[in-house]
DNA sequence: CTGAAAGCGCTTACAG
DNA sequence: CTGAAAGCGCTTACAG
């Protein structure tokens, strides 16, 4: 039991029965309220030894700050900065910003701003500038979530402000050692795998082509897709690797002229494939692709696609400020990875 | 303008740049501040006159009343009672439990209090009961989160109390003029049908068998099923009157030794029938259904059932707290019905 | 190193 | 019908 008890009867009162407040550990110790929050905040201006008595009766009373009141006092506006990728696709980031401006709405009333910079998902650099210019007045900056362009760099620029600044990273990891909120790939190609497994038939062939690794996700899903596929009894062809649109298309017509095959699986580049091929190769195949974006729309009501397995964008942005809040506001760091869901899509569940 | 404006420097600046306060307003027009938190608040004990002169400086500076502030000043605990169906199957009852418990634990510091009774779901009477119950003491309750088992009766009871407590139908819908959170089932049965439109091809027959409407979901999933599954070239068999377990076993058993049926669709009873009868007649049919249970979770490992349509629970007990708290703590009563959404789970992205 | 006081935006007795 | 004051749980100068 904790030392410096003078307030008998209130301690055991306030055991375990309801909320403690700061006021009611004060009392019990017979100090002021404003040691007790020097202590609990972890000030440098308070005796070692009155900190530990109060944090030691604060964790035996299962002391937990009230963050509404901490909140109130406390007018300090936190800025949320985030760097997110921009024409990932039309979706991408209309949906990440929503999300992102969803939940800023949400927790509005306890001066959490979210800032939100897209930038061209092929210029790292600019990034890194922007980056840079927050961290130049980064005593105002609370918490950043970013889709690190480039991870590298990132990580480097950032470390300093380790411990000091919030950081999650969003879609793409930036470290094992950073909160992280985005898709498991592999995953997903597994659950690609899972429907063509169920569409196609025993013997049927599938011709599948690797378009190489995006150190995004399409490597990934290949991995995830072809293991799962493996485990059937689907005639599988390939994968072939082609690498870019053109050799992707000259492929798959020389290979459908050649054979029988029911369906196509694309790892990458699958949209402009599919866009641009001549639709007469596609006929009668049947199709379940990655990602979502006005382009697949089409080709799922043109009936070329049966299915597409898309990230929850939304939620994406939602829970990456959700969580970020909770790191601000509640000290709760105990996230690591919040895989984000995936969302099967076909005719009857398109949108709009 | 407004009228009474005794303060113009402070008008001026207030005016839609930044969030206003009681106290501001108060001092523009030079009144006490609890005067203007009676107007807010809709006191009668106040001068009709003043009453117009704050609400509509109020609006025209965009006063929105800080949640935070209020709820830490007004101690008052919120119960809400949540009245929920037990047994609808072992995850219905449990994931709405999560879902309303998880939104509880988010809110507690606003003294938010969540206070679940699952009742058999054939024994209306007995929520009937502890409804009456909860009424008794109906100054204590702030919210009623209801899957009314008898609509008309429990309509019938909470008719007094429309106004002074918040109340919404969850799963079931109450009334039409009801906040209501619950799938859209008429859509869910569209989805079926379209993944078994994607999984059977042109002039395969369908055997449909129709159980009946148990005033749940049961009708509406038929009816969604057969006008998407119409609008396809698969070969439909039924829909074949059954209604109960024995006789839906019997017909299929019976029309599969006639025909080549590929596929089959059951709208009620589903999970129980493909557990009892004989596998050898599911033997190389695609079968998609509604639903999860272990029983769904056995089938789909096992190969019989190829997908299942599930609503999100776990999100509907949750939406359903949370606009809870928006209606108490925000006066928030915009929604009408928020539609759960749907997961499509097959072998590989069922849960553990 | 510690504490008294004022304040965040609101509510709620209490007095007039 | 109106207002001054105390309080919710906390923070933050300021004084000592």
């Amino acid at each position: 039991m904790s030392d410096g008890i003078k307030n008998k009867n209130d301690f055991k009162e306030l055991k375990n029965l309801k909320r403690v407040t700061q006021k009611e550990i004060a009392k019990i110790l017979g100090i002021s309220r404003t040691t007790v929050a020097r202590a609990i905040n972890g000030s440098e201006f308070i005796k070692e030894e009155t900190k530990l008595k109060i944090l030691e009766l604060a964790s035996e009373l299962n002391y937990e700050k009230n963050y509404i009141g901490s909140s109130l006092a406390n007018q300090k506006e936190n800025i949320v900065h985030c760097l997110i990728a921009d024409s990932f696709n039309e979706f991408y980031t209309s949906e990440i910003i929503r999300g992102l401006n969803t939940i800023h709405k949400e927790y509005s009333m306890y001066n959490y701003n979210v800032k939100i910079t897209a930038t061209e998902i092929h210029s790292p650099d600019k990034q890194i500038e922007i980056l840079k210019n927050i961290l130049d007045d980064a005593d105002n900056v609370s918490g950043l979530i970013i889709t690190p362009l480039n991870k590298d760099t990132v990580y480097k620029i950032l470390q300093p402000y380790f411990g000091k600044i919030n950081i999650i990273s969003i879609g793409t990891r930036l470290s094992e050692n950073i909160p992280h909120v985005g898709p498991n790939h592999i995953v997903q190609g597994s659950i690609v795998a899972g429907i063509v497994s169920n569409i196609l038939r025993k013997d049927e062939k599938l011709l599948i082509i690797d378009n190489g690794d995006d150190q995004i996700s399409s490597g990934m899903y290949l991995k995830g897709f072809l293991k799962r596929i493996r485990n059937t009894y689907i005639d599988i062809v390939g994968p072939i690797y082609c690498g870019n649109i053109e050799d992707s298309i000259h492929t798959i017509k020389e290979v459908c002229s050649k054979n029988d095959i029911k369906g196509i699986y694309i790892n990458r580049y699958a949209q402009e494939i599919y866009d641009i091929i001549d639709k007469s190769i596609l006929e009668g195949k049947k199709i379940v692709t990655h990602g979502m974006a006005n382009s697949i729309k089409n080709l799922i009501k043109s009936g070329i696609i049966s299915f597409t397995v898309m990230e929850e964008i939304f939620l994406e942005g939602y829970n990456a400020g959700k969580i970020m809040f909770e790191m601000i506001y509640k000290k709760n760091n105990s996230i690591n990875w919040s895989v984000s869901g995936s969302k099967i899509i076909f005719l009857e569940n398109l949108q709009d």
